[in-house]
DNA sequence: ATTGGCAATGTTATCGATAACATTATTTTG
DNA sequence: CAAAATAATGTTATCGATAACATTGCCAAT
């Protein structure tokens, strides 16, 4: 028997099947094969039945280059991080971990970009967080689907936490603790996840009918630190100050303990995050906590679904924030 | 004159030039022009100079797709954080934006992985950090080249900062601004960069005559905060806490500002790694600040001269770290 | 002057998967 | 019951780039 050039190279390039092997194997065309992979319903059932097990005989896993140079895709998503990455949110680990797990089960590869490189090759499509309002321009011109990570009011389908949610759940928690007085410490940012935040403390103070006190600073904490200390006076017991950041609330715990104030009996402390930053409080922020990596995973698959299914808009998903319960708010009502 | 199949579909994909496109231009064959890419010494300088014209007219850029298929590689570099995700340093964003950079260049793409992932989807190669010694066999079973983030003494091509020479300068630097007691505060770690960074403290101490001190902890702050606490009788004046990371330097800092010791007045405090955390200390932290970033390009870098080359050991790459100056060390000797 | 050899270029086949078209088998319909 | 429609499968051409082989042209060596 003459072994050709082709079972030859077959078999020296690597150990690899292909749709060929499956299609021989399975006594059919690769088209079948190709066609049993891509439309189901036009194999006849038992050619379907014998398909499968010659792919799984072989194990058999698509080439996602030659997929990519007949279908002039990339397989590639880039995810876009806009903000300064030095001050990023050690969070965005893991979104690209949850984006990746979501892109992985389609062979999809994720690639970071920033500002800088944002142009550097193609790819088939956007996952943006850390937008500004003055992003939406160009994001807008976009020729690829794009799915934002971070909510927006312009039109642009999102993932986020439900932030109003969020804060609203943890007041409510702050003031059924027995604090009579909320204060919130925000974001000096005209960003649309700060409203929300926002949005929902007050909504749980006007339900209450207490006062709102809203103050911001940049999202640093020795700026809530200092507040905190330079303001002592004016807090008496039962003061929760309901932080809009982690990093937020870590400055205020800090000032509180600095001028002897005792947290969580007199004095309690929330913030909104829940990654990292706990691990060098003490007492661990009691915060709202967000599901990143689940987040990340709902990025990449409503990015997948538009990309595959040739979707323009898929709508915006909201998760439902969760408490997380450290040592900054009293275990129950004093 | 009749259109062809051919380029009909040529003039509907896309609007993006192949090989093809640059052949015709230059009026040569698309195996010159690939050549000239990829074996330039086997082309005229005349016709080359043809070739990198019309590329730059077309705006030429190659189909990734296609020279993977060929090549039978997938463009992908897996970068796996073994660690933890949820202790994870922020620092390792940096690090991906420094990977990704250097990928960017050669137009190859990075992809995210972790333990559970690790196997899914091709490569070309790894970037691997975050490894343990248990890690080191299954990591020499790759087939694909790999380079390491973090020194190790297996004899895997790494890149990491200057460990040792870190905790040496940093420890001099204390000793300079008139600090006498040099205490160490590690990890509790038996990993390769915890030795060499109580190695760099214990040279400098040798060659000062002085006395060693060496406390260990698993990297949390509220460990070191409590060691000093509980043990603050014993810390006279002029001591310097020399902590292997920035984590157990934050806590050594609230240990003594809680024991109402004056920071860097009575007593000194240094860090390891110069990321993020500072964004939280107030005094910053005086830290051993390594250069992610480029440690990341030179990862990257490193991987694809393997890969490109096909070279199988290409020595590794310690960073020189630089003392970025908080507020923790005194500014001159007293 | 003729030929062997090398250098510079072109042609063909190939990577693996798929769309478009061709063929065959099956069913519906008047 | 024959013709037409439909369904199920196979063939061919194609994506863009490259290795291997084929061709051409030129120079040196005999």
């Amino acid at each position: 028997m003459i072994m050709n050039t082709y079972e030859l190279l077959g078999e020296e390039r690597s150990l690899i099947a292909t749709l060929n092997d499956v299609a021989k194997l399975a006594n059919v065309s690769k088209m079948t094969v190709s066609r049993v992979i891509n439309h189901p319903d036009k194999v006849t059932n038992d050619l379907k039945q014998l398909v499968y097990q010659a792919m799984h005989e072989v194990d058999y896993h698509p080439n996602m280059a030659a997929k990519a140079l007949v279908n002039n895709s990339t397989q590639i998503i880039k995810f876009c991080v806009l903000e300064d990455i030095d001050t990023t949110e050690p969070y965005y680990m893991n979104l690209m971990i949850g984006i990746a797990r979501a892109l992985d089960a389609q062979q999809y590869s994720l690639q970071l970009v920033t500002r800088q490189n944002f142009d550097i090759g193609k790819c088939d499509g956007y996952v943006v967080t850390g937008m500004r309002k003055k992003d939406f321009d160009w994001i807008g011109n976009l020729k690829k689907p794009v799915v934002i990570f971070g909510e927006n009011r312009f039109g642009f389908d999102y993932v986020d936490t439900n932030n109003k949610a969020g804060t609203f759940m943890i007041s409510e928690l702050a003031v059924k603790r027995g604090y009579k007085r909320l204060i919130f410490i925000g974001m000096d940012s005209h960003e649309s996840f700060e409203y929300s935040r926002e949005a929902g403390y007050l909504q749980l103070i006007q339900e209450n009918q207490m006062v709102s006190e809203i103050h911001r600073f940049d999202n640093h904490s020795h700026l809530s630190q200092q507040f905190i200390i330079e303001n002592w006076d004016d807090f008496g017991p039962d003061t929760c100050f309901i932080c809009a950041s982690d990093r937020l609330a870590l400055g205020a715990e800090r000032g509180i303990e600095s001028c002897g104030g005792l947290i969580p009996v007199d004095y309690g402390v929330t913030g909104f995050d829940g990654v990292f930053l706990n691990q060098v409080a003490f007492p661990r922020i009691t915060t709202v906590k967000q599901s990143i990596v689940e987040m990340g995973m709902a990025c990449g698959e409503k990015l997948l679904n538009k990309i595959v299914n040739h979707i323009d808009k898929d709508g915006s998903l909201m998760f439902e924030p969760k408490i997380s319960m450290g040592g900054t708010v009293r275990d129950s009502s004093k």
